[in-house]
DNA sequence: CTGTTAGCGCTTTCAT
DNA sequence: ATGAAAGCGCTAACAG
């Protein structure tokens, strides 16, 4: 490139990084001589050199769900304004995997890393995170025994605000359906939850195994049989949901006349069903800008210490709670 | 690393690589030493030597698409078993986008890239695809212009299976409905169903625009309204066959028997939603492992000539096209 | 079987 | 304002 250009090499050196110190026509040419050969600049020779690769690590459980598929595309938008490439990992929930993905990163140098941390936690994983040596934004769940920044939904007060919804509007039994209650999100729901109810003076009603149709069918069917049954379902997350919406629909239960339902996490088709599904929505997008965000600020030096930020989640209500269009409080 | 363990580097690399051409107990040696520094080498580095990045591009249009996420998710897991780290990449289906990802894929020198070409193709994209000089595979849409290996459903014979399936059953008034002419996927499918209608002398009923609910509600509803009505609907893509269920919904028509509802693609609560709704389905996974596979050996050189390769979509039948249980033939 | 050596393409002093 | 030269960590001859 340098000589094709007819210069040194330390020139088109300073041209690729901004063309400081460099005299403008000299700088109008190599950009020419660069735009015709349709030269970019090789990344692993400026990492090897500079010790920055330029990349970030995005270990996400799975790229098929909706909300880690809305966070992944939100990386990728923001860290390629930054002129960050983003290797993509999925970890499939467990922490061996992740563990194989921190070495992958490690070998490409990268920068920065964004982790979902695996649901099954393990010192292991921690410590090859503190040899990984690059800053890191956990995000949707705690790195428990690490100090590092983490952004979460708003789980507790979202619970409690979609429990509360519930009971301000008559219900007071209310089966809270889980969650792998291994999931700091799912503790901190079922927590909120447990508030709402305690402070109304409810009997809590909690079911967490729903893990698949059959479980959840289980549980609903023991919950209604059961003296004084039950007039609402609170889905800690959207499966759950989901399995309780079949469950009602198969054995031909009004919604939300006889039973209604709100859920945690919003998910494509909730407003398509009939009836449509309120839920708790986590605002996604939000979340993922602010962890790109705090990422490439600690990457930067810009912020130094573990920040931990919760964004809210809001209220979307539709049809399966009972209340829409009535006036709520 | 060489240093630490007394040796020269020449040994390392050559563990690093496998191992040949050393004395056991000297391998033993190293891989200890490795093994107690969590020593990881610098893939920049040897990128830099060997030409050879281990990454592979990925450039679809969406990671939220769950058609797209599935393929992503396929491409992760076999990439990572041949060790090669997959960057992504979005182009939000827009030529000058995936432009700009080539030029990202071209600095960190990509060993090979899979693309969902933009559906605005553009005579400079394939340019850039020429420029970047690595083996590319195509998914789900042809690169137009370029010959190079495609991975793609076969979207006209399982449209004339979708659509023979209704004419079968009784059905003479179909409506399909669009659909972006400008891909070929739709194009494709169109074909497909004008074959079976042809073939049946059936007059076909094509709307192409379902962008939107209101514009998918507009061309339902001129259809009901015309002379003959329809009685069956097929859905070109998931997108326009949502929307024909909710319009389908809100007008209290009855699914299937006022008319009868089939898509093309299927999709998470197709099966949850009552009625569920009979699909074709995309064989995702075996098109992600063909297409990934097939680039692996291009890029060893194990395969050189450009393949097509189309992969069967299937029948999903259930309650929306009126025939579930049904003895069909 | 193992080590010495010369780059890969950049960035970065240090001269000029 | 520009260039010469060293070196980032690795691989691939080539010697020994």
């Amino acid at each position: 490139m340098a000589r094709i250009a007819g210069v040194g090499t330390t020139t088109v050196s300073r041209v690729i990084n901004g063309g400081d110190r460099v005299a403008p026509e000299m700088l109008a040419h190599v950009r020419k001589v660069m735009e015709e050969l349709g030269y970019e600049p090789n990344q692993a020779a400026r990492a090897l050199k500079s010790a920055r690769s330029k990349t970030i690590g995005l270990i996400i459980p799975s790229i098929v769900d909706p909300f880690f598929a809305e966070f992944a595309s939100v990386v990728e938008l923001m860290a390629r304004e930054k002129d960050y490439a983003v290797i993509f990992l999925t970890s499939h929930d467990r922490a061996e995997r992740g563990m194989a993905d921190l070495k992958i990163l490690e070998r490409h140098r990268a920068d920065g890393l964004l982790i979902v941390p695996p649901r099954t936690g393990s010192k292991a994983l921690l410590d090859q995170l503190t040899q990984l040596g690059v800053p890191v934004v956990a995000f949707d769940r705690p790195l428990i025994g690490r100090n590092c920044s983490r952004i979460l939904c708003g789980n507790f007060p979202a619970a409690e605000i979609a429990t509360k919804h519930l009971i301000d509007h008559g219900r007071k039994r209310i089966l809270v359906l889980g969650g792998d209650p291994r999931l700091h999100t799912i503790q901190q729901r079922l927590e909120g939850y447990e508030k709402a109810i305690g402070e109304a003076g409810l009997e809590p009603i909690i079911e967490m195994d729903a893990s698949d149709y059959a479980s959840a069918e289980a549980a609903i069917t023991r919950r209604i049989k059961q003296k004084g049954g039950i007039d609402a379902i609170f889905g800690l997350y959207n499966q759950s949901t989901i399995r309780a919406y079949e469950v009602l629909q198969n054995r031909n239960i009004r919604v939300p006349d006889e039973i209604s339902l709100i859920g945690f996490d919003d998910f494509a088709l909730a407003s398509t069903l009939r009836p449509s599904i309120t839920v708790m929505r986590q605002n996604i997008t939000e979340m993922a800008q602010t962890a790109t965000r705090l990422l490439l600020q600690h990457m930067n030096g810009e912020v130094t210490s573990p920040q931990q930020i919760e964004i809210e989640a809001h209220l979307i209500v539709r049809q399966s709670c009972g209340f829409h269009g009535a006036t709520s409080k």
